[in-house]
DNA sequence: AGCCAGGGTCTGC
DNA sequence: GCAGACCATGGC
């Protein structure tokens, strides 16, 4: 009998610590640095961030990813399905490898996987990031956060929910210093609070059906729901295209992606937006 | 100093 | 459907 692809990951406990052990195509720093989530800091070696209301530590040492003062329950309950360790990367990898500009980019973003995050954090987030560059956004979101969210050690805080975002005005998310996102954000968080667009329902509905979904909230277009899906939802085929992945397929695939790539367009996506952003591909 | 940033809306064809 | 002005702010 087969053995289900999660059952080969080998997650141990070891002291306070829970490790990851085995080559998982797992790289915390391409993970964190690829540009699909803006909370995990590097500090003394050791990646620190929030996701789900929870604090996560954790650093890597080759083929040992160490995750500090949890549970495996914990593990297992919350980290296992964000770092989406049920999906097999050495296949996806062999598959789109087919193709040599994709064989390039897998080789240079080794271990990028795709985060399953909160679909309200990531669709927020996305919000932020338009026409904007990755510092700043990460620093918007700091002070969202620190503004809205739940102090949940000192000077950590959770992302806010959308029910607490969704009576606010312009003028309260002043503090942020997001410019004309503002509006959108509380749009967002309405629409999200009274159930006008359902978290849960965007991982099952046909995909173009969830994107117009997503795309009846004001300052969503085609990218940011793309985002959204891909990011927040585990949508794998989603393609979000910007500045970059407009370019890159205009110069290397100006006939559309290759056919081995197309079922998992999104992670193929990430792993060229990646490689040409670190390498200045244009 | 000035260009640009993981874009979207609005308007006008 | 596509092009262009405009949008806030600050990183580099």
């Amino acid at each position: 009998m087969a053995i289900a692809y999660e059952e080969k990951v080998n997650v141990v406990k070891s002291g306070e610590n829970v490790v990851l052990v085995g080559n998982n195509n797992f790289n915390l720093t391409h993970i964190f640095d690829c540009g699909q989530a803006f909370r995990f800091n590097l500090k003394d070696g050791i990646w620190q961030g929030v996701a789900f209301g929870k604090i996560l530590k954790c650093s890597q040492d080759g083929d040992h990813v160490i995750f500090y003062n949890i549970t495996i329950e914990e593990f297992k309950a919350i980290w296992f399905r964000y770092f989406t360790l049920d999906i097999n990367y050495g296949e996806i990898i062999k598959t789109i490898s087919e193709n040599k500009t994709f064989e390039l980019a897998t080789n240079f973003a080794d271990g990028i996987r795709i985060l399953r995050q909160d679909t309200w954090e990531a669709l927020c987030s996305f919000i932020i990031s338009q026409n904007n560059n990755i510092p700043r956004i990460k620093g918007i979101i700091d002070r969202l956060c620190e503004s809205f969210g739940e102090e949940i050690e000192s000077g950590i805080y959770t992302f806010p929910r959308a029910e607490k975002l969704a009576p606010l005005s312009v003028l309260d998310l002043a503090p942020l210093r997001a410019g004309f996102r503002a509006k959108y954000i509380i749009d967002a968080a309405k629409k999200i609070a009274n159930g006008e667009v359902l978290p849960l329902s965007l991982t099952y509905l046909p995909y173009e059906t969830a994107k117009e979904n997503l795309m009846l909230i004001k300052g969503v277009g085609h990218k940011v729901a793309d985002c959204t899906l891909l990011f927040g939802c585990g949508r794998f085929e989603a393609f979000p295209i910007d500045v970059w992945i407009k370019r890159v397929m205009a110069s290397l695939f100006p006939d559309g992606l290759p056919e081995c790539a197309t079922e998992y367009a999104g992670i193929a996506q990430q792993y060229l937006f990646y490689y040409a952003r670190m390498n200045n591909i244009k």
